[in-house]
Order: C-alpha cells, then structure tokens, then sequence
DNA sequence: TTATTATATAAGCAATTAATTATATCCGAA
DNA sequence: TTCGGATATAATTAATTGCTTATATAATAA
C-alpha cells in the first residue's frame, strides 16, 4: 500500500477526470511545463469554451493551480494536492507529451504567452 | 518513465474504466481474491445486470479474466493486461477493501460461490 | 426431462458528459 | 476611457453512461 492511501471514492473521482484524454494530456503537458490556455487551445482540436470547462474541472478537484499573469492564466499542477502521488503514478506510464509544445514553438504559436 | 509506457489514449479508456466507484471497487478486491458476480451483486446495492454489465466493459477491456467453475464464473484480475501495471499502480493509492468479502462470509453469503 | 440457480444480453430510460455558440469579464495598450 | 485579446460562464444539444426490467443461456439437481 502506498504511504498516501486516497478514499477509494474521491479517488474514483479523479480517475474519471483523467479518464479524459484530451484531459489526460492537459495533465501530462503539465507535469513537465506550465501552460496557458490558448496553448491547449492551439494543441487541441477544440474551442476555446471547451478547454476552459476541461481545465475548470481539473481546478475544482484541486489537480491544478492557476496564477494570472497579465491577461493571460498560467496553469499549472498543484503539488500540494492530496491527489498528486496518485496522478503521479498514472503519469509515469504515460509517453512524454513535451512534442506538442515543440511544435507549437515551431510554429511560432507559443510566443504569445511569454 | 515506467518501463511500461502505454499509449496515452488507450491509458485514458482505462482510466474512465476504473472512474466508476463500482468498477473500482471491484477491480481493487479482485487484486486480493477472485470473485464471482454473485458476491458482487450481494456486495454493491445494486442489480445483477448492472454487475454484469460492470464486469463485460472489464473484460472487453482485457483487464479481467473468467473462469467458469460449474454454474459460477469466477473473476480474476489479467496480470497478462498491458495495463496491469497501470492498475497496480492506481490500487497501491486505494484502502484495502476486504472488509467487505469479510462481512458477506460472517452472513454467510459467501458460501454460495464456494 | 423439468426446475432452479448463476450469469448474460437486450431494450428502454434518466442522468451525465462534452461539445457548440453566444456572451460576459478581466486586463493591458492605445 | 475605449479597444482588443485571453479567459470564463451560460445555454443548448447530441452522445454516452449506468441503471432498470424482461428475457435468454448455461449448468446443476431433482
């Protein structure tokens, strides 16, 4: 058993958000760079709306933190979340999402959050 | 990186698989003991096709094996699954859940499968 | 064979989800 | 101040989900 054993409910809970996977990638990118939300937005083939209610989800169960800079919303995972071995563990199985960012900045898309 | 990276699409189907309070249940005590729908079905309040319908997305997802033994079919985990290292992972996070394979035998519910 | 028990499958339905479009808010720049 | 860009929220809708009841299948027992 793991030093942080999380209710089997709560932990239901989070498995279902990460059980998204344009979510489950939002987390992965996360776990190694910071983001906004237009970055997810130009990663994602989706609107705008739609990665705002994502990321909504994700900060209502605490996985991540926000910190405004500017106008723009910097997101990033809350380390300090009751959660985070748990979301820890899944990540590690996952493959490095770090080529979505190098393309955006291929593209010259990533500028406009700096 | 785990030495079993899985794709993260199909990490993701796994994990809404395991976002059900249920299925979480019930994949986490089969981690400790194989199980038959009957104990399921006297275990969680619900119906006997609900369980049963439970199980059939586990096992159209390869994580749980069946075995019939007579009129039972006896459930187990896959450790064969390309993602039971991922679940491993996840269950190491949640309560032991014994108790409730425990509480079925003191009714003397558990006699049934045996 | 027939009856009984365990399980699966099918059909229908209510609740939830994830998208869309439209609009609001918040901030920095002019 | 007003404008434009970044983000959030609201309302709507289509798709998915998880349950229910009813029925089918499979194995054992009588």
């Amino acid at each position: 058993m793991s030093e942080s054993t999380v209710e089997l409910e709560s932990a239901a809970s989070i498995l279902k958000l990460l059980g998204d996977k344009t979510r489950l990638t939002m987390i992965k990118m996360l776990d190694t760079h910071d983001a906004c939300v237009c970055e997810f937005v130009a990663i994602f083939k989706t609107s705008q709306p739609a990665i705002s209610q994502h990321i909504r989800k994700l900060k209502d169960a605490g996985l991540v933190r926000e910190t405004r800079r500017g106008q723009w919303i910097i997101y990033s995972l809350n380390k300090e979340s009751l959660f985070y071995p748990l979301v820890q563990d899944v990540l590690h199985h996952l493959p490095n999402q770090d080529f979505r960012l190098k393309e955006l900045e291929e593209q010259g898309l990533r500028i406009s959050c700096e």
